[in-house]
DNA sequence: TAGATTGTTAATCGATTAACAATC
DNA sequence: TAGATTGTTAATCGATTAACAATC
């Protein structure tokens, strides 16, 4: 049996997919382009963007510039540069940012409240419809304009409203308790800030945003530079 | 002049250094084996633990945690594993989160604010004593049981409690104002959540947590998952 | 045209995984 | 002792950086 994982030979004759396996660290670095080839547009004679532009900007080499610029699909021109508009619109298409998605906020405490008042996911097209919770005293309440409903709601509000994607904002210890919900909500795709690493089937989607890895990153440079003294 | 950048080669005779040049991957791992071992130490027979079982738990090889936690300098025993609550001590030190830090937060709107009663923070040492923000209307109120104060008390507080961490919440464009401010509080650590790469001097760390790429990488996965159908 | 910039291939770098001798 | 697990070195993998021909 040929072992096809990760094959990236693309086969002759047949034309190659969509997304060619874009490594996640390009992924993570597009925002960070748009975000600066939007306050580009803005400037006098933005219309077009060198490689050599945006590497000054944000301390990158222009080859890493490049080569996550071609994933997106989009071509510039020798000696001219890319056309900044064309290039905004091929990282928001990339991207889906271009569409807005409605998504649910499971769990309303501190950080589910926080985030659900946060303008940069309405920006990127991601749009918090309703919050849940299992807390009675949350339940009824509206936060940011979205009402709280109890978390068994969401297998009715989920294929209703065919939502699938989830922002998962509950504590750790909750984590196995509320799984279930979502899968027997449609839910697809989990943006998940727990820290714990949710039991789902393999076709959920899961992106883990963990602040203690940042925030240990920190700690430890701090650390580092502090015993230097 | 002999090229020292990122020379691991210890010098004979020389006591190694604190930190021998940890690489960032395993530092932000670092709090995933933390929560799994606390929930370890708390079961029943949890006083020893294996590699075998933190890597089946987390889902990882058993190289990375036998590599990854080498760094914290903690030795095991063959045929035993770890102590348990040796390895939890050798995490916390290396990380610094046995001793408690204090922290500004600077920036209240969503963000900063749903930062500020996240529990997390005080749970991993780092304790946010004060908020600071240019809006009028938020100066004098309380948030989560801290005041907020305009941004120039800053570089009055900073040198009196001896503040050296600063969460930075305000929004993108206002971070060029906002920085000299810190600066001149004698902050050396930034905690960056604005996804604009702030210019400090040199001696000051920044630690960039950007929620959208978190989210580039879901909604490319989304994308590529839908179009698949 | 001449020169700057792209697109792409090759070289380098660093992290992950595999393997295995040492060890309790 | 026999066998499981550590500590560490070697092999693999993948991303970043460098180089350069093609091009407008």
């Amino acid at each position: 049996m040929p072992d096809r994982k990760n094959s990236n030979s693309p086969q002759p004759g047949i034309a190659s997919d969509r997304t060619p396996d874009v490594p996640a660290p390009t992924v993570r670095r597009l925002p960070q382009y748009l975000a600066f080839l939007q306050r580009h547009l803005a400037q006098e004679s933005g219309e077009q963007v060198s490689c050599t532009h945006i590497a000054n900007d944000l301390g990158q080499t222009t080859s890493q510039i490049r080569k996550d610029l071609a994933y997106t699909g989009i071509v510039g021109r020798p000696k001219v540069g890319y056309d900044t508009a064309e290039l905004i619109a091929a990282i928001e298409r990339f991207l889906g940012w271009d569409n807005s998605r409605d998504a649910f906020m499971v769990g309303v405490g501190a950080l589910g409240t926080a985030l659900m008042g946060y303008p940069g996911f309405a920006d990127r097209g991601l749009n918090i419809v309703a919050g849940f919770d299992v807390d009675e005293a949350k339940i009824g309440t509206m936060i940011h304009g979205r009402e709280v409903y109890p978390i068994e709601r969401m297998m009715d509000f989920g294929p209703e409203l065919h939502v699938h994607i989830a922002v998962l904002a509950v504590p750790a210890a909750a984590v196995p308790e509320v799984i279930p919900f979502l899968t027997l909500s449609g839910i697809r795709a989990i943006w998940n800030f727990t820290g714990i690493q949710p039991e789902v089937p393999r076709n959920v989607i899961v992106e883990n945003t963990d602040l203690s890895g940042s925030l240990a990153l920190l700690s430890s440079r701090l650390e580092q530079a502090f015993s230097a003294e």
